[in-house]
DNA sequence: CGAAGTTTCTCTGTATACAAAGAGTGCTTG
DNA sequence: CAAGCACTCTTTGTATACAGAGAAACTTCG
């Protein structure tokens, strides 16, 4: 997600607030910090190595997120993830998303997409090569993600959905999807894609509320798989 | 508990990044910080009496919230408000609210609603009423907003309708509705209400759509008229 | 007279010191 | 033994001091 990082590489001088907000983002998208996980400010602040100024700065970020909760007077935690909070999500990823490729077929500008699609229609065989194939696939729906913001060109939703997201990729940790659901998601996402190439708004937009009701019934049946183990 | 925010008002201790917060938002939102204003950190921190450090603090939600932008080395100012956002603003606020109806119909617990239906009705006579009555009315939508709000249920849509809410207020500063605009929109919301009451998703989304598509007509011929004069 | 380099000055970014509020604990008393 | 109260300790909230970056202005050279 935040490859940018790698890529600007060394003198990138990042201030102190930024690089504190970025690690604890990323170590509660990741898992490493579960939900529930108390933050005390001297604590995070001495084991990021920055001073508790900056470190408050990317906290009161990170609560603009949603992902962090302040608790009366004993510091923060992580905000927790329940199954009623998943479809709750879903309700408000439908509405962005739909409305997204709406958009995105509206604008006919099928060129991103074209290219899009003739790696879609060979990501089955992406998903038969293990993990890594997996997480090419993975990288192929980020791109499909990225060629709607671009067609969209509206930062208003475009952020919406950059906050859905965030809460997604802590979802994605607790119910990974299984391959038959992914080759199945390649299907979906083909049918939407080739409804944005031929600018027709309506055939999209149910195309991903159909993908998002199943994405939705794959997630909760593996969550209920393992609560049950 | 936490019943200090309802009192609100008297002698109510907030603290300082709060109230700086909500004085600075406020301004932004009435006007009197226009589109443009530099807000430089010792300044701002003089006039509202607090120091600093808080004051950082509510730029930063400040600019979560995109009412504020920060300048390369020149300090902050207050977001403008384009044409174009304002369109791109009523896509985003069309996919919420057009999915919260749905939503507030699909839940079927019409009582709040048949209460606010009796209002509705005598909405156009309050339109009558000079000033006063035109207040009243926009009372009159913030409850029908809350109902729905209510009726969803859904923390992560309300969040995002609310964001949507605060860029509005600055719109509807900036492109006062005429009497006529505002008497057919009682009539639109009504049909809402009515189809909310009846438990109609589909009603109730289709007729948010023309009332928000209207809405835009309406703001966006408000402008022109205006940037005429 | 103009342009570029340098200097200065302002404003942000960070650290730290201080104050105040809340929670937990232990003591005292009925 | 239990309940209430006070005290202490932890942790946040705020102020301020200091450092560094960027912009504007001035000076100097072509």
């Amino acid at each position: 997600m935040y490859t940018e990082t790698a890529m600007l590489g060394l003198g990138a001088p990042l201030r102190a607030s930024e690089r504190a907000y970025r690690q604890l983002r990323g170590e509660i998208l990741n898992g490493l910090l579960a939900p529930g996980a108390a933050l005390l400010e001297v604590e995070q602040a001495e084991r990021i190595g920055v001073s508790r100024t900056p470190l408050r700065e990317a906290v009161a970020r990170l609560i603009a997120d949603g992902l962090v909760v302040g608790r009366r007077g004993r510091g923060f935690e992580v905000t927790d993830i329940s199954v009623d909070s998943i479809s709750e999500l879903y309700e408000l990823r439908q509405a962005l998303e739909v409305q997204a490729v709406r958009l995105a077929a509206t604008r006919r500008e099928p060129a991103p997409f074209q290219e899009l699609r003739d790696a879609f229609v060979t990501a089955p065989e992406l998903l038969d090569q293990g993990d890594i194939g997996v997480h090419r696939y993975y990288a192929l729906i980020d791109e499909l993600e990225d060629a709607v913001d671009a067609a969209v060109e509206n930062p208003f939703l475009v952020g919406a959905l950059r906050a859905v997201r965030t809460h997604l990729a802590r979802i994605r940790r607790l119910a990974r999807s299984n391959p038959r659901r992914l080759r199945a998601a390649a299907t979906e996402h083909l049918l939407i894609i080739d409804a944005i190439i031929a600018g027709d708004p309506s055939l999209a937009a149910h195309a991903t509320h159909i993908h998002l009701h199943q994405s939705l019934l794959s997630v909760l049946a593996a969550i209920e798989e393992d609560s049950e183990r």
